[in-house]
DNA sequence: TGAAAAGTTCATTTTGAATTGAACCAAGCG
DNA sequence: CGCTTGGTTCAATTCAAAATGAACTTTTCA
């Protein structure tokens, strides 16, 4: 139940508690799950680059939730492994990414795209679905809608490269 | 457990089912509940406008549930009672908003604003802590970040105007 | 080699959010 | 009135997503 034995644990002062709440419900706006917050917000308070014992440690989390986390804010591009450990060192230590330009495009390739991508290719098969409904008027009021729905990936298509633009300063 | 009983339910054909599941992925990206997307759903392919009643039959969901979600799409502006039926009807009928800046607008005030703007004033607290840190160099550092984080707020606030210019076609 | 340390994987457990359903309120109506 | 119908509320339950932790793989070094 007890993540680290007491004797071993190394709690968090009060700024890095702050910070680390302030990410884990920023986070969870996202829909990313909260270990991915406190990771992200110790990261960002903490001075020197932290091994994934480290944040196991400072944060009593499991290594198993440290270890994927770690892995999801890579893919984010959220995260980097800091350079310069070259030397007989096997642990690697990770550094927060803090330009905002990054951080959202990694969050718009990573989470937004694909839903776009998906969104689309089910709204082709409505398409198909709607077109072969069989009273006239009802299927031209079904694919009316099913138009207003290709409307509105468009938009979102259009929309996420001046998004990434504007953020990138 | 059956919510409404066989012999009532009123099951969706395939092209309801499809429209419902595809908004049953939508809002679940956006962080709101399921039931949420299949009320929408249906109305987005309904040609009349429905009671809380036709959603719970239809559908197969609990009143309570159906209520409930109705109330947080009217404050998203998502879906508006239809009109016209002032003679004798208490029941009342919804039609869903089907105009993407409306439900953007709604999304953003209702979802986003308030967590931007808690998101600031936590900021502030932040800065103060910050400010109380007793090595100068550390809290330097510290304070740089707060910096950090009061410019992605900014970018945030000044992007969401024009997102929504952007999506009102 | 093989022991130790770093990290990953994944079946099980936990937990928090969504859903249910029963009690309740309000409005019409005979 | 008192009954019916439409709707809301909220404590209890359910369920899906996240976290755990034990087993496993990989790397390094003595």
């Amino acid at each position: 139940m007890e993540q680290v034995p007491e004797e071993i644990r190394d709690d968090l002062d009060p700024l890095e508690r702050q910070v680390v709440g302030f990410f884990v419900d920023g986070v969870k706006v996202l829909g990313l799950p909260r270990s991915i917050g406190e990771i992200y917000g110790l990261l960002f308070v903490s001075r020197e680059p932290l091994s994934l014992d480290d944040l196991v440690r400072r944060l009593g989390i499991s290594k198993g939730s440290a270890s994927q986390g770690l892995r999801t804010l890579r893919s984010l591009g959220a995260v980097r492994e800091a350079a310069g450990n070259g030397n007989g060192e096997r642990r690697t230590y990770y550094e927060p990414a803090v330009e905002l330009k990054r951080l959202v495009g990694g969050f718009i390739r990573e989470q937004i795209r694909p839903h776009l991508d998906s969104g689309k290719s089910k709204i082709r098969q409505l398409a198909v679905t709607a077109g072969e409904v069989d009273d006239a008027d009802h299927r031209r009021f079904v694919s009316e809608r099913v138009e207003r729905l290709e409307q509105w990936m468009r938009s979102g298509g259009r929309v996420l490269p001046i998004l990434q633009k504007l953020l990138g300063q």
